[in-house]
DNA sequence: CCCCAGGCTTTTC
DNA sequence: GAAAAGCATGGG
C-alpha cells in the first residue's frame, strides 16, 4: 500500500452501512481493527478508512485503478455523484412524514457500482437463506476459488482474495463447489453453468451494461439462465450494471410496500404477475429512474428499523 | 416438527 | 396462460 489519499464527499457518507446493507458480500471488515475495510477491486487491493462523516482515507498500490485516477474511481464506485435525498420525489416527505423521519438515518448509504459478474454470482447465492449465510457462502467462494493476495498495511500483513474469475468458476466441479453454496447442489450447478456462459462469451456482460438497453429486455436476457429469476436479475441490474431504475422485489420489499405504501397486491403471495404489478406500482411511488436506488434505502431501513434483522 | 431465510422451477388446471 | 405445488438447506 504505497499510495494514500483523502476523499471528501459533498454529503455525509457511511461506508459501514453501505458495505453491509446487503448489496455487497465481498468487502471485509478486519475483526481486530473494525475501522477499516478492505477488498480487491479490479485486481487492485484497496483499503478504506472512514475518518469523518464526509471524509475517507484510501490506501492503494497505485494512483490509477482500472485506468481511472483513484479518486475518480472511488467516487464513481460509491456513487458520490448521487444525492440520496434527491432520489425521492419532491412530495415524498409530505406524503410519508413518519417514514421520512426514519429514512434520514439512511441517506448516508450509497449504492455501489459493483462488478457485474461478482454481483451475478453473489446474488445467485441469495435464494431462501439469511444474509449472514449469504456472506458465508461468498466468502467461501473467495477463499476456495479466488486468487490469494497478501498486502501490508500499518505494519501488518493482510490476506485478501480476488473474487473468482468466470474462467475459474467455469472450471470448478459443481459437487466440490457446493460446499460454498450451503451444500445446495442445484445452486452450485447453476453457478458453474452461468460462469461458463460468461467465460465463453455467450453471456456478454459488457453488452448488458449498455444504459440504453430497456430494463425489460435486460431482465429477459438475464432470466434465460437457470437459477436467475426476476428478483436476481433486478439485483444484478441494480448493483452490478448501474441500473438504478431496476427495482428488485423480495419478501422485505413486498412487506414494506404493503405496510408503508398500502399496496394491496403486496399482501398477496408473490407470483410473477404480481411481481410485475408491484414493480409498476413502485414506479408511481418513487422516481422511475431511481426506483431501485431509493428502494434499497427503504429495504435497509425496513430491515433494521422494523424487523431488527442483522446483515453481518 | 414447525417455520423462516433477500426465490426459482416444474407441474397442473 | 396463470396459479399451485415442489424444491433445497441450515438454523432457531
Amino acid at each position: 500500500m504505497n499510495y494514500y489519499t483523502i476523499i471528501k464527499t459533498r454529503a455525509p457518507f457511511d461506508i459501514r452501512q453501505t458495505l453491509f446493507s446487503g448489496q455487497s458480500f465481498l468487502w471485509n471488515i478486519n475483526k481486530d481493527e473494525p475501522d477499516f475495510y478492505a477488498a480487491i477491486i479490479k485486481s487492485k487491493p484497496l483499503i478504506i478508512k472512514q475518518i469523518a462523516d464526509n471524509e475517507l482515507e484510501v490506501y492503494a498500490e497505485d494512483k490509477v485503478i482500472n485506468g481511472v485516477p483513484l479518486v475518480d474511481f472511488i467516487s464513481h464506485y460509491f456513487t458520490f455523484d448521487i444525492d440520496t435525498e434527491q432520489i425521492f420525489p419532491d412530495n415524498f416527505s409530505h406524503l410519508y412524514p413518519t417514514l421520512w423521519q426514519l429514512l434520514t438515518d439512511y441517506f448516508p448509504v450509497r449504492i455501489m457500482r459493483q462488478d457485474p459478474f461478482e454481483t451475478m454470482i453473489s446474488f445467485m447465492c441469495a435464494q431462501g437463506i439469511g444474509m449472514p449465510l449469504i456472506r458465508k457462502q461468498v466468502s467461501m467462494l473467495l477463499q476456495n476459488y479466488g486468487e490469494k493476495r497478501t498486502i501490508s498495511y500499518s505494519g501488518k500483513e493482510i490476506t485478501l482474495h480476488h473474487f473468482p474469475s468466470p474462467e475459474r468458476l467455469a472450471a470448478a466441479n459443481p459437487i466440490a463447489l457446493s460446499t460454498c453454496t450451503n451444500n445446495n447442489h442445484p445452486r452450485a450447478r447453476n453457478i458453474v453453468r452461468i460462469a461458463k456462459g460468461v467465460a465463453d462469451g455467450k453471456i456478454d456482460l459488457d453488452a448488458l451494461s449498455d444504459p440504453l438497453l430497456p430494463l425489460s429486455e435486460l431482465r429477459r436476457t438475464l432470466c434465460q439462465n437457470e437459477g436467475v429469476g426476476y428478483k436476481i436479475a433486478d439485483c444484478i441490474a441494480l448493483f452490478g450494471l448501474g441500473r438504478f431504475d431496476a427495482f428488485p422485489i423480495d419478501t422485505h420489499v413486498k412487506q414494506y410496500l404493503g405496510q408503508w405504501f398500502n399496496s394491496t397486491t403486496a399482501l398477496q403471495s408473490l407470483t410473477p404477475a404480481r411481481y410485475l404489478a408491484l414493480d409498476a406500482e413502485a414506479r408511481t411511488i418513487l422516481k422511475p429512474d431511481f426506483a431501485g436506488y431509493a428502494g434499497h434505502l427503504l429495504f435497509h431501513c425496513w430491515r433494521k428499523e422494523i424487523k431488527g434483522l442483522r446483515t453481518f
